[in-house]
DNA sequence: CGTGCACCCTAGGACCAGGA
DNA sequence: TCCTGGTCCTAGGGTGCACG
């Protein structure tokens, strides 16, 4: 069974969206430039995927990559509903052999507490590629909405077309989550990540040393070192530098304050050691970096403002 | 602002205790 | 016996300082 992660911050775009009732032209191989989600109407539908042959009821849902060539591996069959979109980031084929479990429990605990403005640290959903929703006649009525946004387009009709592929897309993580994670309780150490998480959050521009942070959470800081790690993927330090970085970075854009000040604002002791963690993690200094906001903002592109430029983010 | 260096603190692994 | 929460130990990465 294959199944795909998908960012939970991923920029999704419907393409199309109609129902298909099959005729013969389904008997032809068949390929399209996005990933097609598609839901059976009216059962049975015989699709082929490559070499895998499907027998869809009614509610069952197939989802098909870019490219991927498919078509009706026997004659007849009833009509499905299909939603033809692209997702950047691309979704991300899980390896069957993983543990599936163990997957959507660090998927599910993990990074999304994390603040920083990278996608990295957005929660993951995990969709299977073939299903039946358990919610299959929200699913159903969802993808009505969808034909009748595009057959009328009005308004923001766009928006609302991606809006609902999203749900169906949450609709499937969240059944799978249910079935999978049911009868597993999360350990107690997870609510211990969270606090932690949370004083992070609220303190990464004071002085956050680990003997404050022991007495804030009665832990021993090797401890809360390794569940931080465990459960985000990075250590503290570098959360609470990216933290630091992040509004630095806000800083150079949005005020005159000088490289120093800003370093002192951030608790950096040493403004020269602010620059040097400034690079590490930008690839430039933070004057490098005023100057190059400054002068993509005065490059004659009028749409740009202090608060939209892009690629310095 | 960049680089080199020395020192110290952090993080990861090993280990233990307790509970199921 | 396995899993989870917690502690101890130590290698090496992070940090701060000096200098160009």
């Amino acid at each position: 069974m294959d199944y795909f992660s998908i960012n939970g911050l991923s920029r999704l775009d419907v393409k199309w969206s109609r129902l298909y009732n099959i005729d013969p032209n389904f008997l032809i191989p068949r390929a399209n430039p996005h990933y097609e989600l598609i839901m059976v109407a009216d059962s049975p539908v015989f699709i082929q995927v490559g070499q895998e042959k499907y027998t869809l009821n009614g509610g069952d849902c197939l989802l098909l990559l870019p490219w991927e060539e498919h078509f009706a591996w026997k004659p007849g069959g009833g009509s499905f509903f299909w939603v033809q979109f692209s997702s950047d980031p691309s979704l991300e084929l899980i390896d069957a052999g993983d543990n599936l479990t163990s997957l959507l429990k660090i998927c599910h605990t993990s990074s999304n507490f994390l603040r920083t403005s990278t996608n990295e640290h957005a929660g993951k959903l995990i969709i299977p590629r073939l299903y039946t929703p358990s919610r299959r006649y929200e699913c159903l009525h969802t993808f009505e909405i969808m034909i009748n946004e595009f057959n009328k387009p009005k308004g923001y009709y766009h928006y609302r077309l991606n809006r609902c592929l999203a749900k169906l897309i949450e609709i499937s993580a969240e059944d799978l989550l249910d079935k999978v994670m049911s009868d597993i309780n999360l350990p107690a150490s997870i609510i211990t990540y969270q606090r932690l998480v949370e004083i992070l959050n609220e303190s990464y521009m004071l002085e956050c040393t680990a003997a404050s942070i022991e007495r804030m959470l009665d832990r021993k800081y090797e401890y809360l070192c390794n569940i931080f790690k465990k459960y985000s993927g990075i250590t503290i330090n570098l959360y609470l530098q990216q933290l630091r970085i992040q509004r630095a970075k806000y800083l150079l854009r949005e005020t005159e304050k000088s490289v120093q000040d800003i370093a002192f604002e951030l608790s950096f002791e040493n403004p020269l050691y602010f620059s040097k963690t400034f690079k590490k993690l930008e690839g430039l200094s933070p004057s490098h970096y005023r100057d190059k906001f400054q002068t993509l903002l005065s490059a004659g592109n009028p749409s740009l403002t202090k608060a939209t430029a892009p690629n310095l983010y």
